[in-house]
DNA sequence: CACTAAGATGAGTGGAAACTCAACTTTATA
DNA sequence: TATAAAGTTGAGTTTCCACTCATCTTAGTG
């Protein structure tokens, strides 16, 4: 679970292998930069600048902006790289044994990052994340929905809740987690409450 | 429900019926200005430039920072408005009939709310929002928790449920409201697997 | 109606942050 | 090692927005 590479063979429009193999400097330029990006964004939120990004990296603006054009385009890139990450996470659950309790785990853990990392909170709720990152968020909800019908096969969950619920759920508490005073018994005691709506039976 | 006027004696910084009296256009702008920025915010969130909000109200930017010396300023008298509201609504529904669904009608119509009001949910996301909104945050937390108890005591929401998590789900919830595809189907549904939560009896 | 103080006006100021580019530095190759 | 292409630099440039203030307008009073 250590260093996931966050690379995406450069800045290519959708071309797979594309063009260019970066040189060695600049390689390392770009994942300093993303590493700094995703420290800075988690602490202060994506409305941080991007100078302290490129501070934080230890390079000069201009080379942020070579790598990344825009301010939407670096952050998208951490954005897939948080979801690559999620993705990951889930297939190792949706592999697990328990298969009822790996829905529960992965929304827990996913919030439980929220509340430290702004950035995937923030990006959500901002209206341009779509473009390239929709696809790494097509995966995500595919994932989960893979979990949810898994643990409603198990019995785990009510038969009658559907994908958009989860996902409804899933953006509000990590949004909600944000908020100051969310230690970590809250969250437990909140998501136990969400818990149990998702697995009790339908009450008239 | 119409026209609850929005005044409030104007700036004192805490005196009662405290210093002038407004003049007659002082007061019809200050409305306008109220309302402009009430109908900017809900729909830009509070980033909206406070040049909108005079366009809007038809006065001139000059007037605004009159009346309301910064922008956190405003934020906070409408804030205070919109918190004052909610507190009557509560007050009318905890002298309801039905004791038990009184918290579940008011989240409910919160999070509508919130879903057409992004200055909530923007404020209560911003770091500070306290001073002056403090006492209406907490009269809102007094009546919240008198709708639980009640709830409680009519045996339709679980005992060990605690004010925290149900104002953790609300803003959690509201937040979440304000994602693009929340309409009022998906919002009854994921109401009703929360509120399924808040009923439902624990799980070993 | 005359007068004045409260209020309204809107061009202007300051500052913050995204983004550019001409000059300079480094990597990779012959 | 010489050279060119790739990369880096950071002082601008531009844009946007909160906030100010000298000047004009108007409500209220005798």
């Amino acid at each position: 679970m250590g260093m996931t590479s966050v690379n995406s063979s450069s800045g290519g429009t959708g071309g797979p292998g594309s063009a260019k193999p970066l040189r060695a400097d600049a390689q390392r330029n770009r994942e300093r930069i993303l590493a700094a990006a995703e420290a800075v964004f988690a602490e202060k939120g994506p409305s941080a600048s991007t100078e302290e990004v490129a501070a934080r990296a230890g390079v000069a603006i201009g080379t942020v902006f070579k790598h990344f054009p825009t301010k939407q385009a670096l952050l998208q890139a951490i954005m897939k790289g948080l979801l690559g990450r999620l993705d990951g996470e889930m297939a190792e659950l949706a592999a697990d044994d328990a298969p009822g309790e790996a829905l529960f785990t992965f929304i827990d853990r996913m919030v439980e990052q929220a509340a430290r990392k702004r950035t995937v909170v923030g990006l959500l709720a901002e209206t341009g994340v779509d473009l390239q990152v929709a696809s790494s968020v097509r995966m995500l909800r595919e994932g989960i929905e893979a979990l949810l019908v898994r643990s409603q096969e198990a019995g785990a969950v009510r038969e009658d809740v559907r994908l958009d619920e989860v996902i409804a759920l899933l953006t509000g508490i990590c949004q909600g987690a944000l908020q100051a005073g969310w230690d970590d018994d809250l969250r437990r005691r909140t998501l136990a409450i969400v818990f149990a709506g998702l697995r009790a039976p339908e009450r008239h």
